[in-house]
DNA sequence: AAAAAATAATAGTAATACTTTTAATATAAA
DNA sequence: TTTATATTAAAAGTATTACTATTATTTTTT
């Protein structure tokens, strides 16, 4: 089994680098340290320059694998994506109870998956840090509608249509499976920032189970709710 | 009433200007500028010499009513939350059932305000936008537990505060009124991003009554659920 | 062994995000 | 009304950023 999963890759859309950085050593060494990078200094400060000056190589060579910081931060988002995406399909594989796997799904999206040794030069846990504080920044900007068109953000979207369509097994008269997903997945991410940095606006303390229980309630609350209420 | 309202200024921390823009006629007319090119040209290419060029005057006086850029964002962002506030409780005053007023405030948050002759020099429908496009962008940086201990997001945090209030009146023994609250809070903004950018993200097709009824549904049933289906 | 690709070293440019200095102008206090 | 004070305008300067370009060297592939 080890040895089968060896091979799994996480496939991010080409159009996102110039050179694939998983072709080469230095390419590998560009995600590993922008991510260690990125979590330290934030995407603000972290530039090129540093980052080649820490690799010892050049600024140059990162731009051969990379346009500029917002498609390495779009990479790393979409490389976020696309293993959440992957840890979603594995942790519900052979559950057939609609509301396990919904319940699952929830679960894989909040709990901090600890260093996944499949993909070593790839912290997840830092990544996933990253993903909190940087990630909406990756589309928040003037050219999203090209950068949606081009499938940029492909992985996301993968992502919360799975569990759109969990969402309708538990449910299949919801109305708004990807309106709540998305506001799941969304909501998630502020309160882990919330959590650590602006207290006031949550009532949880630390994250952890009390965080997927709450988000767990609004998803099944939620989809069996539907038309009451109004 | 006019008369009496016309005295009505939204108060914002004072540390988050060099000098208060509401004060001058060039402060205004910043104010007034910056708006309409952060909406049109985003945050990002947004400069100060760019906003001094349009405004016929120059950097440095730009430079004597905000640090920089992201302070100036934070000014405007903590005006609309204080705006909301001020919006918040008129629109529930005199309202006594704590069902109805919650359902106002979930209204107060998701309707498009039109212009409000109160504040001429600032077009708070295309304040709106930006906060939806760049707000988070306020908070999701290095600085925020500092700027966070300096009140530079009690406007934002009073809002919150007083609608888990609400939802409190509503449930005494609900305990999550500051996660839900500002997930709701946050979820809208977001919302409303995903309907103009990123359809896949959501079942609703327009920013409209849809959107109000689906986060109406999450305050109200989430509020009443204390406890069950875990 | 030759050809192609990748990387390193070096330099350069336009724009950004400021700061500083000085002069002109408006406003407010004595 | 004068004088002091604050405000704005004009101009210039600096460090950093976000790139691009050139050439030489090394590595990989054919």
């Amino acid at each position: 089994m080890q040895d089968l999963l060896k091979q799994i890759q996480i496939r991010v859309n080409e159009k996102i680098y110039l050179k694939d950085p998983e072709t080469s050593e230095l390419g590998k060494r560009i995600i590993q340290e922008s991510i260690r990078m990125i979590d330290e200094i934030g995407l603000e400060s972290f530039t090129f320059r540093k980052l080649s000056e820490k690799l010892g190589t050049t600024e140059s060579s990162v731009y051969r694998y990379f346009e500029n910081k917002h498609k390495l931060l779009i990479y790393l988002t979409s490389w976020y994506w696309g293993w959440q995406e992957y840890r979603l399909v594995f942790n519900t594989a052979n559950i057939s109870v609609p509301e396990e796997r919904l319940r699952i799904a929830i679960r894989v999206l909040t709990e901090t998956a600890s260093y996944d040794d499949l993909f070593p030069h790839i912290n997840t846990q830092i990544l996933n840090k990253i993903v909190i504080c940087e990630s909406s920044k990756a589309y928040l900007t003037k050219e999203v509608d090209q950068e949606k068109k081009m499938g940029f953000f492909a992985g996301y979207d993968r992502l919360c249509e799975r569990i759109s369509e969990m969402v309708l097994k538990v449910n299949p008269l919801y109305k708004n499976p990807h309106t709540l997903v998305s506001t799941i997945i969304e909501g998630i991410q502020r309160q882990k920032y919330f959590i650590a940095h602006m207290p006031s606006f949550t009532d949880i303390l630390k994250d952890g189970e009390e965080l997927t229980l709450f988000f767990t309630r609004m998803a099944l609350i939620m989809t069996k709710s539907n038309g009451k209420n109004e």
